[in-house]
DNA sequence: GCTTAATTGCAACTCGTTTGCAACATCGGC
DNA sequence: GCCGATGTTGCAAACGAGTTGCAATTAAGC
């Protein structure tokens, strides 16, 4: 259930994003598929700078704006094709997502390192939520730490 | 275990903000009353902004600054006098708080409002947390859905 | 190729929050 | 009760993430 190839495609690794924009409707850019492959290629989540710093360097995109950066970004978390977090600390982050990539994190709060756990334990353990009369409930779930880099004094 | 009277006080109402406030090595301030009155009277959370706006139009406290507020929350935080919520929405909350005030909300996606969950799921059930080798952890837990009012359509 | 609608860059703007600094109020000591 | 040291406040200016208007550019469909 991936990898599906164009025939006349040269650059392999950049046929998913470029599938994933088409069926988005969304035309297929080089900022957007720079955004996309990054995000493919390290978990992050990544700030909106961090993202914009990495795709200026990046040779497959020249210089691009930090606006474009803002404009992709909402646009694929409208579709959700990417999930934004938020830390609390004046930034929000955002990593591949979709459907079934609901997890979450554990920040450091010295180094700010973030490890995402693989497991959701809201959904996992049929934690009994009190009942409120609210429907169609999500949730958002985020762990701060000290992580084993920074307790080694 | 609670409501020391000061012997010569004979506004009641505000002996314990002025405890409060004296326990924790900070000045007895007509703003700083004013906040932890309200906080005290009505559970919130409240932004700064609404703080300001109440505190401003009681006849307590006469009008003081924005920036009063926002450096007597900051310094209430510090102590652990309140707690400071973040909905994700572009500003800041604080609700009376303190050791064993822990808790989590449900905010009405449609029209905002905010319900108090009494209880905390992640400490009742002991959820297993996935062994990260983070130390002290913390975390931060709210759900969002759509409130009894707003789905009588 | 040509047309049209979407996308981009740039500059200006918004808004919650922070900071510098001088005026001022609180509190402990006298 | 007054006084001085220290903490607190108001005002204005700054900050920073994110947004918006608009003209120039580019992708997509024919
Ligand atoms: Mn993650
Ligand atoms: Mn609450
Ligand atoms: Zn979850
Ligand atoms: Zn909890």
């Amino acid at each position: 259930m991936a990898t599906k190839h164009h025939a006349h495609s040269h650059k392999h690794e950049k046929v998913d994003a470029e599938d994933a924009l088409r069926n988005a409707g969304l035309k297929v850019t080089k900022p957007r598929l720079a955004i996309l492959d990054l995000l493919a290629s390290e978990h992050g989540p990544f700030t909106p700078d961090e993202i914009h710093v990495r795709v200026t360097q990046s040779k497959a995109a020249g210089a691009c704006d930090l606006v474009t950066i803002y404009r992709c970004l909402a646009k694929f978390e409208g579709l959700s094709l990417i999930n934004r977090c938020d830390f609390g600390d004046g930034t929000v982050r955002y990593e591949l997502g979709g459907k079934d990539h609901h997890h979450h994190h554990i920040i450091c709060r010295l180094c700010k390192r973030v490890d995402s756990l693989p497991d959701c334990p809201v959904e996992d353990k049929s934690i009994k939520l009190p009942k409120t009369g609210f429907r169609n409930v999500s949730h958002r779930l985020e762990f701060f730490g000290i992580c084993p880099d920074c307790y080694a004094d």
